[in-house]
DNA sequence: CTCCAGTGTTATATGTCGTAACGAAAGTTA
DNA sequence: TAACTTTCGTTACGACATATAACACTGGAG
């Protein structure tokens, strides 16, 4: 049981490989569709027999998942810098960036974002919570809540009252708050949920194309969304930058 | 060149093994998820040998896109005779029990409304305009839209002013208007679009688990959906009968 | 040098989609 | 009745997928 320790030459050496396998599966995604992303056409495009990814992967799924995650630490990134672009006296304006750089990168990476929300593995179970994705998963929709936790800790707005919410979204706020040692009172993450789900909702319709029957371009939509978005949380709306 | 006109019954006797491999199908995606539809699964289920199926449906795609199609259809059928349960009198009631019949579907059938927006056939292209899914689906969309004519027709209400629009927005929503001759003036379609966008992507995200992690019943939420409908579209709000 | 974990290979089992080639049954027509 | 055509089913097959098994090579650790 030698449990030999490898060098971190070998350590990075199969980082790398690993690495080269996500970013071929992704290619292939981009080129082929969710279709084409089989273990055999990623190891045939980086000239190695199929049975070899094997060795990095256990299983087609394990490989989607890694990918996948990949995807959600990428957004999350984009959305970062994207607040940081802005300084941090104008919170408002630095969540309208963040928002809007989410949707640039969803427009840009739409089979990514797709497979994100929409992957034929996680559909139903996967709740493992302890799986890298949700984790990323779960970064990814903090770029969020932080921001408002920085809104209502520099100026608490009006909210409606917590005796006025329906007792089950009191309980299920109540829970959700405790659960992540949130400091903002239940009713104000109900706003904020609020809020995400119009404007994430808006995006999912839009790269899975349920509304194309109606609209060939939603960059107005969504920021008409941005704009109530703003009056619900007491800031100031500004139209993206003109670059 | 005998371009033999099959018999009635012979043509009876087809579409009910149509209809069988289509529910044989439905069966197997809700017992084995998207991945257990195949083929010869179906096949098998029903029997017979794989090839047999091809008799019927082209390819797996057409199949799926089969498969799809009955969906809109019966949920379409749901949600008419939710809507044909109430007096025409009270179009808002109707409007809401509509609604809710949809989410209710959905909510009962959470894997097949899951394909009819992910499906991973349809991502890209698809557009063939004369496909009966995308009948099928327009169908659905109508069952909202129609209503909304039958309101504003009876008591034109309150809408921001056509010119306050974007004028993007004007754009597509003229040429929506006039490509499905809408009796419906750009800016009230619009906020139509708006309304139903906020419902059904609530009901995307709620089906794709993308709000689990902060609530566990997502039915209060969207009540307060449809109380933000009914403010905006100048209906009475009334809550769910208890039945 | 020896050992062995890590990485790659080929061969194989099982299952998929889809086509080809063939046979049986049933209806149409002479 | 006899012949023909269409429909529906079958088996056989090819290409490809996931995944495992068995084996060979390599290079760092001791």
């Amino acid at each position: 049981m030698g449990q030999q320790a490898s060098s971190p030459w070998v350590k990075r050496r199969r980082q790398a490989t690993l690495q080269e396998i996500r970013t071929t599966a992704r290619r292939l995604l981009r080129q082929h569709g969710p279709g084409g992303v089989t273990v055999n056409a990623v190891a045939r495009e980086m000239g190695m027999s199929g049975p070899a990814v094997y060795r990095y992967y256990a299983s087609h799924d394990a490989l989607v998942e890694a990918v996948i995650t990949d995807f959600y630490e990428e957004l999350t990134t984009t959305m970062l810098a994207a607040r940081d672009a802005g300084p941090p006296e104008h919170p408002g304006r630095r969540l309208l960036s963040t928002c809007r750089a989410m949707r640039t990168w969803a427009i840009d990476h739409p089979s990514e974002f797709g497979w994100m929300f929409a992957s034929p593995a996680l559909s139903a179970a996967k709740q493992d919570e302890e799986s890298p994705r949700l984790r990323a998963g779960q970064q990814f929709e903090k770029v969020f809540l932080d921001q408002f936790v920085d809104l209502w800790e520099r100026a608490p707005y009006p909210v409606p009252d917590f005796e006025d919410l329906p007792p089950s979204i009191q309980r299920q706020m109540t829970d959700y708050s405790a659960r992540t040692n949130s400091p903002l009172p239940p009713e104000a993450l109900h706003l904020f949920l609020s809020s995400w789900i119009k404007l994430y909702g808006l995006l999912c319709m839009e790269i899975l194309h349920q509304l194309d029957f109606a609209y060939s371009d939603l960059e107005p939509v969504f920021e008409e969304n941005l704009q109530e978005l703003c009056a619900m949380h007491d800031l100031t709306y500004e139209p993206p930058s003109a670059e």
